[in-house]
DNA sequence: CTCGACTCCTGTTAGC
DNA sequence: TGCTAACAGGAGTCGA
């Protein structure tokens, strides 16, 4: 499902719509637009308009106008972005690898002929305008050492709850949570206040590196933990029988021996 | 403020 | 073969 290292590459994607005049919008599904938004107001706010920037907050697509207005996409778990009937990603972890025309709930024609168009079978993906970007925390992509320890200091709550907190930290999903935690050897259940200096140290090290690694190879469903993140999986470390649970409200793997 | 429980969405798949 | 129920997870809301 896209993660941040998916709407990176969406982000990337998305500047070949930039400096294009926008010529007719399609909003078709009320429910993928959110707060308040409806087709008539996210028409007149986009036509006639370019997007001049694409940035990227955790899993939030932010799509600069040239008016000072924001276009905020989400994707939700199996949202895509197409331009020019190109996909941004293919292969999307439990997403169906069809693209139905049906699936199309929110697109952005241009006057040149092509479009923008986020493609999700399931709607929970949404677009926003003018997003409110302070209540993401900071990008997973880029935090560093002291910022890692604000967002998990002195807190009862489960690791992994604390990291997926998009408050907090933002663009960390279930599967790029669960590898990094696999990595650093850490029990995703644990107290995130509860961290020594050392191990707060060796998750930053992967958290870092992860986001580095996935980017690289394409995908947050590449993990070297993914593989095995099946009922009975074993840990691809040392040969465990993977631990399958709830934490966080969120489906688990971690492995017995090696994570703490 | 914090945090867990619940809810929404629907294509895919496991199981009978 | 054909059906049903469980499952997937991002994000918002609500209540203790």
């Amino acid at each position: 499902m896209p993660e941040l290292i998916e709407i990176e590459y969406y982000r990337r994607l998305a500047e070949g719509a930039l400096g294009r005049v926008i010529d007719e919008v399609d909003a078709p599904d009320a429910w993928f637009l959110k707060r308040g938004l409806t087709a008539r107001i996210v028409t007149d706010a986009l036509l006639g308009r370019q997007f001049v920037g694409a940035r990227r907050i955790g899993k939030l697509l932010l799509m600069d106008m040239d008016d000072e207005a924001v276009l905020g996409l989400r994707f939700g778990m199996t949202g895509r972005l197409v331009l020019d009937d190109c996909a941004g990603v293919d292969d999307l972890q439990y997403a169906s690898r069809r693209r139905e025309a049906a699936w199309d709930r929110f697109t952005v024609h241009f006057d040149d002929g092509g479009d923008l168009r986020i493609n999700d079978a399931r709607r929970l993906g949404g677009v926003e305008l003018d997003p409110d970007e302070a209540r993401l925390g900071v990008d997973a992509a880029g935090i560093t050492p002291s910022q890692l320890t604000a967002a998990l200091d002195h807190s009862t709550a489960p690791l992994k709850a604390r990291l997926m907190d998009q408050h907090r930290v933002a663009g960390l999903g279930n599967l790029l949570v669960d590898e990094v935690l696999w990595r650093a050897g850490l029990d995703p259940a644990r107290a995130a206040g509860s961290l020594a200096p050392a191990e707060r140290k060796r998750l930053h090290r992967h958290l870092r590196r992860t986001v580095d690694d996935l980017l690289a190879d394409g995908g947050s469903h590449l993990g070297r933990l993914q593989v095995a993140r099946v009922r009975g999986g074993r840990c691809p470390k040392d040969g465990a029988e993977l631990l399958r649970r709830t934490v966080g409200g969120r489906t688990t793997y971690s492995c017995p021996v090696h994570q703490h």
